[in-house]
DNA sequence: GTGAAAGCGCTAACAC
DNA sequence: GTGTTAGCGCTTTCAC
C-alpha cells in the first residue's frame, strides 16, 4: 500500500506539502502542485481516508437504522437516504433490524459511536434505550417529540382526506383494513377515519375496523372477516397498497364490483397500484422526499456541531401527504 | 472523546495493558482485567474503530453497489447481503447507482478504496472500466466469468422450466414479455424460452416477442401489443412479476380469461404476486440466498487474503431457481 | 504479566 | 511556500 511518504519522495516535496496539494487546506505553488499529482498518477495513490479521519474526528458516514425492505416505506426512504448523502458527499451505513425486540440496540448504537459515524438516522419506531447525546440524530415513522429531531409525515391528514373523498362519492359505511396498532401510523391513520365519521355523524363503529400486519395475505384475510361480519360497507379505507392487493382479491372472490358496490383507498402509491384491477386510489406518503430531507436536516446539525455550536435544538419536519384518485374508488354506480 | 489513555490513567495501566484486555490478543492478569473494565464502564469508554482499522490495515466493512431498489431483486438481494454481512461481523456501505451510464464508476471504485472497505459486491450489470485488483469483489447479476468471482442464478434453466410447465399444461402458442436485452438476465430468459419452443417443435417467431422495462406500466402497455398482433396466443412468459402485473391488467381489459383463455407466468415470486388476480404462476429466483452466499464467499477470500495468501483463485457460484405452480398456469378450459 | 516506545497514514502547528 | 515534527487513538514490538 502506497502512502504520502513515497508520493512526497517521489514529487521531491515533504509530506505536508502533499497534503496540502490535496485537500487544498493552504495554498501551494502551481508548478509542485502539478509535480505532486503527476506522483499520485504515477503511483496510482490512493490516500487513506481511515487515517484521515482519525484527525479531522469525522468520518464523513452516516448511519441509517432500519426495518424490513419488504415495506414500500422503508425501501422508498431509503433510496432518498442514500440519493441525499451521497449528494452532500457523506456514506451510508446500513443496517437492517429484523426483530427490533430482539436485538441488542443499545449495543448497535455503541458499534456505530464505535465506527465513529458522524450521525445516525433511525428509521425504526422502537427506540433505544438511551440515545449518545453528542450524537446527531434524525427519527422517522415516529410522532413529534420535544427531546428528538424528527421528520415525519402527517398520516392522520392523509387518512381525513382519504375519507372525505369516498363521503364525496357518496360512500356511507366505510371500514378500515389497518396495520397493527403497535405502529404509530396506523394509530395516527384510524384517528383520522374515526373523527371524519364521527364529524360527518356517521358511526365509527368497531366493528367496521380489522387489523392485519400490511402483507396482501393480511389483506385478504381481514377483508373477508370484515365482509362476513359486516356486508353492509360500500368503502374501505386500507392501511397499505399491499393490503389493498388483498383485499381487492378478496373483494372479487366475493363477488362484489369495484368500485360500484364498494370502494378501496390505499396508503403508499407503490407504483404497482396504478396496475391493480380496478387501479387503486392511494394516499401518496413521499416516502423518498422524507429520507431526502431527513439527510439534509442531519447534515445540517453535523455541520454545526463541528462548528463547535454544540448539540442543536431539536427539529421537528412534517409533511402533508397528497391523496391520488384513481378507478377504485369512483362513485357507485 | 474518550480514549485508552484515560481508561488506563483510571485503571492505574498502561495503554498497552488496556488494549490487551480489551482485544485478548495477549493473556492479561484476571484482577487487572476486572479493573480495566470497571474503567471502561466507569468512563463510558467506546474504542475507536478507525485507529484500530489504521493498523490493522482492514476496516470490517463491505461495499455494496447495487442500481434501483425498486427492482425486487435488487431489494431483496440486499437484505440477504446486510443479513449475511452482520452475521460475519461486517458493516455494509450501501451506494445505489441510479444512472450507470452517467456515473463515474473507477471513482467510485477509488472512494471505496480509499475507504479502505475489505470488499466489494458489485450488484451491477455495468461493469467499472478497471478494477482494483487487490481489492476482493464479488460480481452479481452477470455471467460467469473466469476472472471474475460471480454468484449467479441459472435464469436459462428457470425458463426452461417454466416453458416446460406451460407446454405441459397444452399451452402451444406462447408469447414472451421480456425485460431489456441489455439486461443478461433477459437475454439467458429468452433464451430457454425460445430453446423450449424450438424443441417441442414450435415455432419461436420473433412476433411473439416485446420487451417492457420490468415496470407493470410496461407490463401492460407491451401486452397490448403483443395481443393485437399476435391475437392466436395461449399463454405468455413474463420477465418479472411486476410486469406481470400489468400483464394480467391488460389480458382483463381485453375480455380474455386467465388462465382459461392465456395462461401467465411471471419471475420473481414477489410475495404480492400470490394475491394477484388469479394468483400468479413465478419462478422464485432465491435472491435472498444470492446475497448471503455471495458475502460469504466474498469474506472467504478477504480472510484468505489477510492471512497473507495472496488474491484468491475466482470462484462462480450459479443457483437453480424454483417454480412455484399457481392458478394463473392452470390447464386450458 | 506489564510498561515504554514505536508507528499505522495522515494533517496541523511551527519554523524558516 | 515549503520542510519538519508532533500527534489523532490505537496495537505491537521489545524490554523487564
Amino acid at each position: 500500500m502506497i502512502t504520502v511518504k513515497d508520493v512526497a519522495k517521489h514529487a521531491n516535496v515533504s509530506v505536508g506539502t502533499v497534503s496540502n496539494a490535496l485537500t487544498r487546506r493552504r495554498p501551494v505553488s502551481e508548478e509542485t502542485r502539478q509535480r505532486v499529482m503527476q506522483a499520485i498518477e504515477d503511483l496510482g495513490y490512493q490516500p487513506n481516508l481511515l487515517a484521515r479521519s482519525l484527525i479531522d474526528r469525522r468520518s464523513y458516514t452516516l448511519a441509517v437504522v432500519t426495518g424490513r425492505l419488504e415495506y414500500y416505506g422503508g425501501s422508498r426512504t431509503l433510496v432518498g437516504i442514500e440519493g441525499g448523502a451521497s449528494a452532500l458527499g457523506y456514506s451510508v451505513l446500513l443496517h437492517l433490524i429484523r426483530r427490533p425486540a430482539q436485538t441488542d440496540l443499545p449495543a448497535l448504537l455503541s458499534s456505530l459511536t464505535s465506527r465513529r459515524v458522524d450521525g445516525v438516522i433511525w428509521a425504526l419506531s422502537e427506540l433505544p434505550a438511551q440515545v449518545a447525546l453528542h450524537l446527531p440524530m434524525i427519527f422517522l415513522f415516529m410522532p413529534p417529540h420535544p427531546d428528538r429531531s424528527v421528520v415525519t409525515m402527517d398520516h392522520r391528514a392523509g387518512a381525513v382526506q382519504a375519507m372525505q373523498h369516498l363521503l364525496a362519492q357518496g360512500r356511507r359505511t366505510i371500514g378500515l383494513v389497518n396495520g397493527p396498532l403497535t405502529w404509530w401510523v396506523a394509530r395516527e391513520r384510524q384517528t383520522g377515519w374515526q373523527e371524519t365519521l364521527q364529524t360527518a355523524g356517521l358511526a365509527a363503529d368497531d366493528s367496521l375496523i380489522v387489523h392485519g400486519d400490511w402483507s396482501a395475505a393480511s389483506g385478504e384475510q381481514r377483508m373477508a372477516e370484515l365482509l362476513a361480519r359486516r356486508p353492509d360497507i360500500d368503502a374501505v379505507l386500507v392501511g397499505n397498497d399491499q393490503m389493498g392487493l388483498g383485499v381487492l382479491r378478496k373483494t372479487h372472490q366475493a363477488g362484489r364490483r369495484v368500485p360500484q358496490d364498494l370502494a378501496v383507498v390505499g396508503f403508499d402509491n407503490t407504483p404497482e397500484s396504478a396496475f391493480f384491477w380496478p387501479a387503486l386510489t392511494t394516499v401518496d406518503l413521499r416516502h423518498v422526499e422524507i429520507g431526502r430531507l431527513a439527510v439534509e436536516q442531519l447534515v445540517k446539525m453535523i455541520e454545526a456541531q463541528h462548528e463547535g455550536n454544540g448539540a442543536s435544538q431539536p427539529v421537528t419536519v412534517t409533511l402533508k401527504p397528497e391523496l391520488i384518485i384513481r378507478e377504485s374508488s369512483a362513485a357507485s354506480a
